[in-house]
RNA sequence: GCACCCGUAGCUCAGUGGAUAGAGCAGUGGAUUUCUAAUCCUCUGGUCGCAGGUUCGAUCCCUGCCGGGUGCGCCA
């Protein structure tokens, strides 16, 4: 890990110059942001000369006389206003390299201070189908929990289903009265939405059945055992399809802990935050205002009116005694404080339910939780207006159709470039491709920004899309291939071409790469680098040969391919997606 | 009204204090006796919404404005 060691190295230097650091400042190496320059670069130079008040490039030429890094560096320049440029030799890319083919992490270092995580994504809901607005939460959420295993932490994935609510007295009217048994089985999700949807237009005819439905709903809260199972029922059948769909996506939670599992926590946690003067009685609900610790800006508490500021309490429990998602929550956390000792737990839930956040959060701290919880927030998916897809009323394309269209596009694609595949191979590299598009379609966008949905960009194979990099990762395998098994790679390594000391040093950074992406929770940089990756690689690939070479050179060149399959096979791992060895 | 997010090439988006702002698509001109061309290389394309400020240096930080989205006491 080059970066962290020059960083290390350059506070030494500093350090044996003599030079005292102000408080808040660490000098810090990155990756140079023009490789004309070097392969790692620091600007503290400068931006230490400005705090003491001293020229920059000879305080440059101070730290450089101290700074011993001959053992990987072999050229150390300073240029323009004072940046000091590291180019590292051949031999220590060479020494990274060897670990790279070798380690089980590819050489990525694990965290020194493993920490017990909570990954809470996808969060569906029962009685309805999957459609592309769980698109981002899933496959970022799986991503991070399978980045931040990858580099030590423990994490636990729980899938906090919503299989409690108020729309169950609709579904439970619509079973009783006109289910079809015949179209449950063919296919349940269908067939509840379609009672779902008919019980609804009814409401909205009739007055009277919104009031059988709200019967219905308070006869399951209150246990009636006919409403229970079906409500079971419900349940069980949509976790049955959702384990489908998440099988054809390859994502697995070690929980399904939904909203119902939490219910008998509720009216304890209500009681013991009212006696605890957290809560107060306020129009007859129990809520949370603020406690004044904050500053009222920062206080999610408080919201300007005018000009003064107004309470904006957290509701925990409704007037009518009715408990509220926020509540749910508030019990969540304390389940996985408790019973899992989360360290951390990490909510990927769209960038509208900040405030809702926010709110819990801090309810959730004045009890008493010290586990930390962030919320990791993403933008919407927009429909063709550039409005959010409505999930309650507006009708959106299932998460699943979306996924086969990929699949049919990528087994179309497969037929064109035929290779000498039989059907049953493509196939099975059709479902590769194509999942593994939409995941990085999703995936290689920043989290935060909104985006329209669009089929074809979801479904592009062309340009930077997991073909790409797939593609890169099938070159590598082909060149084994060749073979016959029968390579033994050695430590006789020589990196000598411009194109191989370019994809080596791109390889190496896989080991910064990896730890990057949990510091802001951005799948994204990942996606970034192993594009970057692959089209080294594809220009490694078209100016050296491999198999045409000998000796060192061949070895080298072999090694490099063997890195880089691994890194990639790695790094599409970390995003979720699949690797094929031919397409 | 207040808060949060967003505004970067024709289109879709990266980049968040550093050196000449990058990709993909679209457009252009080349490369294939191949280690899989689902590839590589070339060219074309930008007042980084607008106006101030901080800084040696701002697309990035601060302030104001314009435009889009979302949220704000008993839905989840």
């Amino acid at each position: 890990m080059f970066r962290a060691v020059l960083t290390d190295r350059l506070q030494a230097a500093f350090t044996a110059a003599g030079i005292e650091l102000p408080e808040g400042f660490s000098p810090a190496v990155v990756i140079a942001s023009d490789t004309r320059f070097g392969d790692y670069q620091s600007n503290a130079a400068m931006v230490l000369a400005k705090q003491l008040k001293t020229n920059p490039r000879a305080l440059a030429q101070q730290i450089v006389d101290k700074l011993a890094v001959t053992d990987l560096v072999e050229k150390v320049t300073i240029d323009g206003p004072g940046f000091l440029n590291l180019t590292l030799s051949a031999e220590a890319l060479a020494q990274q390299l060897a670990v790279i083919v070798k380690d089980d992490h590819v050489g990525v270092p694990q965290v020194k201070s493993p920490k017990t995580i909570v990954v809470d994504f996808s969060a569906p809901n029962i009685a309805k189908p999957m459609h592309v607005g769980h698109i981002r939460s899933t496959f970022i959420g799986d991503s991070l929990a399978r980045t931040a295993r990858f580099v030590g932490h423990k994490v636990i994935t729980d899938n906090h289903v919503g299989d409690w609510g108020t729309q169950f007295g609709m579904i439970i009217h619509g079973w009783k009265t006109q289910l079809d048994q015949e179209k449950l089985k063919a296919d349940p999700i269908h067939e509840l939405v379609s009672v779902y949807k008919a019980v609804n237009a009814a409401t909205k005819a009739d007055e009277s059945v919104l009031e059988v439905c709200k019967g219905e709903l308070v006869k399951l809260q209150q246990g009636d055992a006919e409403n229970l199972a079906i409500w079971k029922e419900c349940v069980r059948l949509t976790l049955e399809q959702l384990e489908k769909v998440y099988g054809a996506l390859d994502i697995k939670f070690d929980h399904y802990l939904g909203e119902s599992f939490f219910n008998d926590a509720l009216a304890p946690l209500v009681a013991d935050m009212l006696e605890k003067g957290i809560a107060t009685i306020s129009d007859g609900a129990t809520v949370v205002f603020s406690d004044g610790s904050v500053k009222p800006e920062n206080d999610p508490f408080l919201i300007r009116e005018k000009d003064e500021w107004k309470a904006a309490p957290c509701i925990i429990r409704k007037g009518d005694g009715g408990f509220l998602y926020a509540t749910t929550d508030l019990a969540t956390i304390d389940y996985r404080a408790n019973e899992w000792k989360a360290d951390e737990i990490w909510y990927v839930v769209g960038a509208p339910q900040q405030l809702h956040f926010r709110q819990v959060f801090a309810a959730a701290q004045r009890r008493g939780v010290t586990t930390k919880m962030i919320h990791i927030a993403f933008g919407s998916i927009l429909g063709p207006d550039g409005k959010m897809f409505k999930t309650r009323s507006g009708e959106t394309v299932g998460l699943l159709e979306v996924i086969d269209e990929a699949i049919e596009r990528a087994r179309t694609a497969a037929d064109e470039k035929d290779q000498g595949l039989s059907d049953a191979e493509k196939d099975e590299i059709a479902k590769i491709i194509g999942g593994g598009a939409v995941k990085y379609a999703e995936l290689s966008q920043n989290r935060l920004t909104d985006y329209k949905f669009s089929w074809d960009k979801m479904l592009s194979l062309q340009g930077n899309t997991a073909p790409y990099l797939l593609n890169a990762y099938v070159r590598t395998r082909s060149i084994f291939r060749k073979l016959d098994g029968t390579v033994a790679l050695t430590g006789d390594l020589a990196i000598t071409e411009p194109a191989e000391r370019a994809l080596a040093m791109k390889l190496a950074q896989f080991a910064e790469n990896a730890h990057d992406i949990l510091d802001d929770h951005r799948p994204n940089l990942l996606a970034n680098y192993l594009y970057e990756l692959a089209n080294t690689y594809h220009s490694f690939y078209e100016a050296c040969n491999v198999l045409r070479s000998e000796g060192t050179v061949r070895n080298t060149r072999l090694t490099l391919c063997e890195a880089t399959s691994r890194v990639l096979k790695t790094g599409l791992g970390l995003l979720g997606i699949q690797t094929t060895e031919r397409m």
